[in-house]
RNA sequence: CGGGGUGUAGCGCAGCCCGGCUAGCGCACCUGCUUCGGGAGCAGGGGGUCGCCGGUUCGAAUCCGGCCACCCCGACCA
């Protein structure tokens, strides 16, 4: 490609709305442009490191016997109403209606289709294990796109979907995909690790989620170093503290005013916030199909604990979830700052194993300005359930081990799904066993976040300069800067160089505008391509081009006749260099 | 959806408080000459519904009201 014909262009300032590295640069080298909210056009040079993402993971997928295939972006209603997706997901699922007034929806992901396409194609256990995937957009609209190609609305996902007669096949198209996504991840240079995450929206049975830890990630996760436990927040366990055994006390009302939050009472009292209930309020919509109603949680956890929403959610089974105001809470007869379950009506009782399994708490009297000391769950009041819905911090006991837990921040490029026959059971995904028995297909479903990942690079590979592209995504391998306006030597000994690089496979960008030098070299930073290639008169004087990798600061001065074979073997050396990270990952459950 | 911010040429900004000549600056763009190994110089030139609608006023980029878009924090979500 000859820069003087390339459509895009490097600006010189960036624009105030880019926050983040990697949405600064990827604009100001000319990657992409916005078009509205969380919308991006790929411009050729990013179009061209999309692309070279995607055939990593086209040959990472075959490699594991995936077959390509495409589904469409717009579906029918009706198999989201199938299985009940259609009345789960909320407004993040863009709705229409074609011209027949049927409904329709964007696709935010594809497992509907596919369970449909299995109805069709899949009739006996000797079609399986099968492996699809897709290279698709797919449509979220997400409350709020943030940070360039980190958080988008209209993003390129790979998605892939395992079809299996049982749980064991499942688990071993799971696991291969575990490693197979690591070699993606590595043989693009990107450093990840897997948490066990929420499975969300997908429902089933496990899930991993990839991650890349970044100060800018929007998601929490704990790690261990002591043994390798790694979760996301929104499901991490932990070793929680027992309090001090006691014999069950006479409950005793007693006056706290002004003692609204946890850190007042613990004082006013001068005892340990584990001692104390705290009473945290929401409303969580419930129900299946259709049929919804809203209803009003307590959630007790202990007072040096804080409320884990997800975990929350998912004990209730809420579609939705939101802090409930102060006319819902006294509804029921409690009362902000001072709540507790005791004595109230009408509301959904979820109290954490912690709290139950203390003794003499204590909690909110229901009314201002009063508390309750030695409240006991079972003789109090009673739990509709009791399970974990506190969430880890960082210095908390790790679940396995009980060493430190380490708080990390970083944002998730890849998932993995165990989904079994949630979606084929709706949709008539049937096989013959080999008894003749219809059976469900087991499903599998596995997303990398194409553009997002790639942002990820860009976000890891930069510096004052610009982007440091690792070879293997790169747009092109090697950049020519032509110090030369006019006919010459210069010009003559750049377009052979360029023809040579070229026959011989690769992709070669040559400077060749009209401009001084200093551009030429500030746009070839900002660009960032590996490998650079300067031809000027001044060194052929002496014969000789100088050849720089853009990571490092040495220049060489290679002989004109030299510059094909060590340019060849620069690249081929990069290469090398990332494919010695691909290797074999021990599988964490 | 709640809180905060911004909207003036392709990009970055000034002007707005305190209304008033033809709306300015830098970069980018076009023409010519010079320059040519780290974002060149000189000269000339093109480009604007001041986000949109309404109001106040003799007069609105500027004041008032409504709306829209975009960004950040939170809620939410994969």
């Amino acid at each position: 490609m000859r820069m003087s014909r390339l459509f895009s262009q490097t600006l010189r300032d960036i624009t105030a709305d880019a926050e983040v590295a990697s949405h600064q640069l990827l604009l100001r080298a000319g990657f992409i442009r916005q078009l509205a909210s969380g919308i991006f056009s790929y411009l050729p040079l990013g179009h061209k490191a999309l692309r070279k993402v995607e055939e990593i993971i086209r040959r990472e997928m075959d490699a594991i016997g995936g077959q390509e295939i495409t589904m469409p972006v717009v579906h029918p209603a009706e198999i989201w109403q199938q299985t009940g997706r259609w009345y789960e997901v909320g407004s993040e699922m863009s709705r229409f209606k074609d011209k027949n007034d049927r409904d329709m929806v964007l696709a935010m992901t594809h497992e509907e289709v596919v369970a449909d396409l299995v109805s069709r194609e899949i009739h006996s256990y000797k079609q399986l294990p099968q492996l699809v995937y897709q290279i698709q957009t797919k449509w979220r609209d997400d409350p709020r796109p943030r940070s360039g190609l980190i958080r988008v609305r209209e993003f390129t996902m790979k998605d892939s979907y395992s079809l299996d007669a049982d749980w064991e096949g499942l688990d071993k198209q799971y696991r291969v995909h575990y490693q197979s996504y690591f070699n993606i991840f590595n043989r693009c240079g990107l450093d990840v690790i897997a948490v066990s995450s929420d499975t969300g929206m997908m429902g089933g049975e496990m899930a991993h989620e990839y991650m890349y830890l970044t100060p800018i990630g929007e998601d929490t996760l704990l790690l261990c170093d002591g043994c390798g436990y790694a979760a996301n927040r929104q499901i991490a366990t932990f070793a929680k503290k027992a309090n001090p055994k006691e014999e069950p006390a006479v409950q005793e009302k007693i006056a706290t005013p002004g003692t609204a939050t946890i850190d007042d009472l613990a004082r006013l009292l001068d005892m340990p916030a584990s001692k104390t209930a705290k009473a945290v309020f929401m409303m969580a919509t419930v129900g299946k199909g259709e049929e919804k109603e809203d209803k009003f949680i307590l959630a007790v956890v202990r007072g040096d604990m804080e409320v884990n929403e997800t975990k929350l959610a998912n004990a209730v089974g809420a579609l939705e979830m939101w802090p409930a105001n102060e006319a819902e809470i006294r509804a029921v007869g409690s009362e902000p700052g001072y709540g507790s379950p005791i004595g109230v009506k009408g509301a959904l009782i979820i109290v954490d194993d912690a709290v139950a399994s203390a003794t003499n708490l204590v909690a909110g009297a229901n009314e201002p300005g009063f508390h309750v000391k030695n409240v006991n769950c079972g003789r109090d009041y009673e739990a509709e359930q009791i399970v974990d819905i506190a969430s880890a911090r960082e210095g908390d006991g790790c679940p396995r081990c009980e060493a430190a837990l380490r708080a990390v921040r970083g944002v998730e490029t890849g998932n993995i799904f165990q989904l079994g026959t949630k979606f084929t059971e709706a949709l008539g995904g049937n096989f013959l066993d080999a008894n003749g028995k219809a059976q469900s297909v087991v499903m599998g479903s596995y997303g990398i976040g194409v553009g997002r990942m790639l942002a990820c690079i860009a976000e890891e590979y930069n510096d004052d300069n610009g982007l440091v592209w690792p070879i293997t995504v790169a747009p092109f391998q090697v950049h020519i800067v032509l110090l030369a306006k006019g006919e010459g030597e210069a010009q003559d000994v750049a377009e052979k160089l360029y023809g040579e690089l070229t026959g011989r496979g690769l992709d070669v960008l040559l400077d060749d505008r009209k401009d001084n030098p200093g551009v030429k070299f500030k746009d070839a930073d900002l660009i960032g391509i590996p490998v650079r290639v300067t031809v000027g008169d001044r060194g052929l004087k002496n014969g000789i081009v100088e050849f720089k990798l853009r990571r490092e600061e040495q220049r060489l001065e290679i002989p004109v006749e030299d510059a094909f074979e060590h340019v060849v073997a620069a690249v081929e050396g990069l290469y090398n260099e990332l494919e010695e990270r691909v290797v074999e990952v021990e599988y964490e459950k």
